[in-house]
RNA sequence: CGGGGCGUAGCUCAGUCUGGUAGAGCGCACGGUUCGGGACCGUGAGGCCGGAGGUUCAAGUCCUCUCGCCCCGACCA
């Protein structure tokens, strides 16, 4: 391709409303430009690198055993209504209405139309596993799109689905889907780590993020260094935490009342009193769907949100509103406490209950209680784990430090049982004749948050720096000098070799001044950049040099072309194959 | 939705506090000089100052309402 006849528009400064480098580089480079919040164009350089990420995808599903079909982007209602999913998922979902006022959304993921594809075919064992995918146009009507292709609204999704007859064989295909995701994020030269997660609302049993490395990562990621457990916080179990110092202070047989003004934070109700911050129960008043809670953990420790989430089964859960507080507990933000709370479930971290003795909010203002001991002074109804590991805690598996990373959650696989398979009654006949529901899986990987990861992960202060199987194009033919008939002829008899010998090349032709050029060559990141100009000419020789560093060689012109081949070849054996 | 910020030329921004007839740099067009790391000189085109109301002799600037965009939080590939 000639860059004059392609559309390629790059960007001096960085755009005002880009934060993140991914987000700046690509628009920069003129790989995607903004439509409204969230939504994007995908400009003709921009989806060289997402076709290119698609193609290895398609790949890698074929030798996982799946195959592409494309379903629609736009829903019936009613099989939404079928899954219960039109109830329960929230503002994210888009509904849209025909002319004929029929209800319909924008799917932001398929798994109602691929189990309504297979329930009408499949009906016996004999014809599991069906594994399918697709790569197709989601919307999530997200809370908030942020950093470009990170998370648009609009996004290019790879989402495969299984069936199977029992729990082992869906076991095999998602380890089969692992395996495929962890070649995927290799042949793109990304450093990735695979971690235990949270289901969310898609639900299921087992499920696994990739998560690309980053600090710009919105995933917060626990890991062991020593046994190589890695999970996300939302989901990261630790060791047992190391109780809370000895009780520094007399114990009574009952709680005493202590005036506190002013005093909301663990902090300063700790200094004051003269205890350790992990003295104090931290009380949390949480509403859910229908309901409040109290929620109990140590004041040195986090609450985990989805952990609790999880534990109460709700869609929706958030702080409780000041007022709320005031009217559940009868004291003011700050002052809760678990002693004679009544009226709300009472649900307390293990940690809470090891406390031999306690300090907690007396439900009055400007008031705790001391010497509060747990089982005697109060009973929460449920005891259960919903603390938020955090750096420096025991790995679960081996009880060494854990350290926290920042990831981008690039895939996602689950198992999801037969969640959506008993709703739409998508069933099989075993050997004995029976009845069965299939048991599912659904793999789904971001297409445009995957090459924007890669570009989170290979920039410098010039620009994007392409791994090659995602670059544009792998090689730029930059000619300099155009307004010289002898490098126009050089140049040009160059593209041609470049092109018959099947090279993905760009051919800068613009007549373009040499800092322009050679700036835009390091903005865009094309892998291998050969220079065509005046100076080499003269002796004969074209300059190659890659983005990724070294230095510049100088090649006779007649060698041009088996100087490349070489080249890629070196690199490309730096990759899986 | 809660908190913060921003909408002025294609892009990045000044001008808004203190109201007085619209600015810069880059880009674009034309002419000239340049030509291996975003050149220089000259000339020029380009604006309903996000939108609607209001205050005022006068509004980019003050007030009210709206729409859009960005950042922090809850959500997620």
């Amino acid at each position: 391709m000639r860059w004059s006849k392609t559309f390629i528009h790059t960007l001096r400064q960085d755009p005002a409303d880009a934060e993140v480098v991914s987000h700046k580089l690509m628009m920069r480079a003129g790989l995607i430009s903004k439509v409204a919040a969230g939504i994007y164009n995908s400009l003709p350089l921009g989806w060289r690198s997402i076709d290119k990420m698609s193609d290895i995808i398609r790949e890698e599903m074929e030798t996982a055993g799946a195959a592409e079909l494309v379903m629609p982007a736009i829903q019936p209602a009613e099989f939404w209504e079928e899954s219960g999913r039109w109830a329960q998922y929230g503002p994210e979902l888009l509904r849209l209405k025909d002319r004929h006022d029929r209800e319909f959304c924008f799917g932001p993921t398929h798994e109602e139309i691929i189990t309504d594809i297979v329930r009408r075919s499949i009906k016996s064992y004999k014809q599991l596993p069906v594994a399918l995918y697709q790569i197709q146009t989601k919307f999530r009507d997200e809370i908030r799109p942020r950093f470009g292709l990170m998370r648009g609204r609009e996004f290019l999704m790879k989402d495969a689905y299984s069936f199977h007859a029992d729990a082992e064989d869906l076991d095999r295909t998602y380890r089969a889907m692992e395996k495929a995701y962890c070649r995927i994020f290799e042949r793109c030269g990304l450093g990735y780590t695979p971690v235990e997660a949270d289901t969310g609302n898609i639900g299921g049993s087992e499920s696994h993020e990739f998560m690309v490395l980053a600090d710009t990562g919105e995933d917060a990621i626990m890991a062991c260094p020593s046994c190589g457990y890695g999970a996300n916080v939302e989901k990261a179990q630790t060791g047992s935490i190391s109780p809370a110092p000895p009780w520094p202070l007399a114990e009574g047989d009952a709680p005493s009342e202590v005036r506190t003004p002013e005093m909301r934070s663990v902090e300063e109700v700790a200094e004051f009193l003269g205890v350790d911050p992990a003295h104090l129960i931290k009380t949390m008043i949480f509403e859910s769907d229908e309901e409040f809670v109290a929620v109990l953990i140590r004041g040195d420790l986090e609450i985990n949100e989805v952990k609790l989430k999880n534990h109460l089964d709700c869609t929706h859960l958030q702080l409780a509103s000041e007022a709320k507080i005031e009217q559940i507990t009868g004291g003011a933000q700050g002052f809760s406490g678990p002693v004679g709370l009544e009226g709300v479930r009472i649900i307390a971290d293990p940690t809470v209950m090891d406390l031999k003795q306690a300090a907690t909010g007396a439900n009055t203002l400007d008031t705790h209680l001391v010497g509060v001991v747990p089982g005697r002074d109060f009973k929460p109804e449920t005891v259960v784990d919903v603390r938020t590991a955090s750096a420096g805690d025991p790995c679960p598996s081996c009880s060494e430090p854990m350290i926290e990373k920042r990831g981008i959650e690039v895939g996602h696989i689950f198992k999801l049982g037969s969640k959506y398979s008993e709703k739409m009654r998508c069933t099989f006949l075993d050997a004995e004749g029976k009845e069965n529901p299939m048991i599912m899986g659904c793999y789904g990987l971001g297409v445009g948050r995957t090459v924007a990861a890669a570009i989170e992960q290979n920039h410098d202060d010039k620009g994007i720096i392409w791994p090659l199987p995602l670059a544009p194009y792998e090689v730029v033919l930059v000619m300099l000098n155009s307004d010289k008939p002898e490098v126009v002829e050089a140049a040009e008899g160059l593209y041609t070799q470049l092109k018959e010998a099947g090279f993905d090349v760009l051919f800068d032709d613009r007549p373009e001044r040499p800092g322009v050029k050679f700036n835009d060559m390091d903005l865009i990141g094309f892998p291998v950049r050969i220079v065509a100009g005046a100076r080499g000419l003269a002796e004969g020789n074209i300059e190659l040099s890659l983005r990724s560093g070294g230095e510049k060689t100088l090649v006779p012109i007649s060698d041009m072309v088996e100087t490349v081949r070489k080249t890629l070849d070196e690199i490309r054996a730096q990759l899986p194959q």
